[in-house]
DNA sequence: AGTGTATCCTGCAGGC
DNA sequence: TGCCTGCAGGATACAC
């Protein structure tokens, strides 16, 4: 599922292909990926240059001649299929939108299940838009210190503040339990109740796990691939997420799989204990 | 402000 | 073999 390392893997491979490229039509497939009017959509992006393919949060972002933008939220299984003709190329099994380019080349926004979306956004518009995303956590200015604001205004567990895209950019919950699994925090540890000492651990396994992930182009659960076709190389690196019964890389415990928020999270038992004891059955 | 639940959608795994 | 059911989950809407 494409987090921010899977995006900027994308944004990467794309810029390529797409930069200074001019998009000479749209052709719209599944309305519904497409945010507002398919028509204004179309006449948007309708011979305009790509002046920046980029990324912002889990979104990889084009910046067009005018300076809109094109914001695509992959969802669950959003591709961005870069091809050689004017249709679809044939890595693209469920092509939603197509993007026409100048040289007779295509790019197709490919989701299987079409929980993606693409909007066109005027310069005004991204603006409030991305204003209303939080920091991006590979960024310079996102200290220890920002952090530890972000987590103290909040008691909602840790996990779940990780994911609210509002106050962190592009953390999923494949990044998350593993930067809470190298920072030893439980993922429902309140977040205002994680002392100094894991808001230090949580900045910097934070970092190092999304840095690593760009490094290792993403993460390939299912149908994550980059532009070249590649699968992400961190998958095999996971400590926690998706090693339900495994051995803790660190202490051997088996790692447990619980379910909150509803979605899944794993952590330790041993180097990760829960935040408050079990409440006592009956009475 | 917080949590929980349903919704979108389809492929895939497991059960029989 | 094949049908059926349930599960996966990012963002969002909504109830409490």
């Amino acid at each position: 599922m494409p987090e921010l390392p899977e995006a900027e893997t994308i944004a990467r491979g794309l810029a390529g292909v797409l930069a200074g490229k001019t998009i000479r039509d749209v052709t719209v497939l599944r309305e519904d990926v497409v945010h507002g009017s398919q028509a204004r959509f179309r006449e948007a992006l309708a011979d305009r240059r790509v002046s920046v393919v980029g990324r912002r949060g889990k979104n990889v972002v084009l910046t067009l001649d005018d300076a809109s933008r094109v914001v695509v939220n992959l969802g669950m299984t959003g591709r961005l299929v870069p091809g050689p003709g004017s249709g679809p190329a044939p890595g693209s099994t469920h092509p939603a939108v197509l993007l026409h380019l100048e040289g007779g080349g295509s790019l197709a926004y490919d989701d299987v299940r079409r929980f993606g979306r693409l909007r066109h956004l005027s310069a005004a518009e991204w603006t409030r838009w991305s204003r209303r995303l939080g920091p991006e956590p590979l960024s310079r200015s996102f200290t220890g210190r920002r952090l530890a604001g972000i987590l103290s205004r909040s008691r909602s567990p840790v996990r779940s503040l990780l994911l609210d895209q509002r106050r962190i950019a592009g953390v999923g919950n494949i990044y998350a339990v593993e930067a809470l699994w190298f920072a030893l925090i439980h993922p429902r540890t309140p977040a205002a109740a994680i002392g100094a000492g894991g808001v230090t651990r949580l900045h910097r396994s934070l970092r190092r796990v999304l840095r690593a992930a760009v490094q290792a182009g993403g993460t390939t659960l299912r149908n994550y691939r980059a532009p070249d076709g590649n699968e992400g190389r961190f998958r095999r690196r996971l400590a926690a997420y998706g090693r339900a019964g495994g051995p803790c890389l660190r202490c051997r415990a088996a790692i447990e799989r619980i379910v909150f928020g509803g979605r899944s999270a794993f952590c330790c038992p041993r180097c990760q204990p829960a935040p408050v004891p079990l409440p006592a059955e009956g009475q």
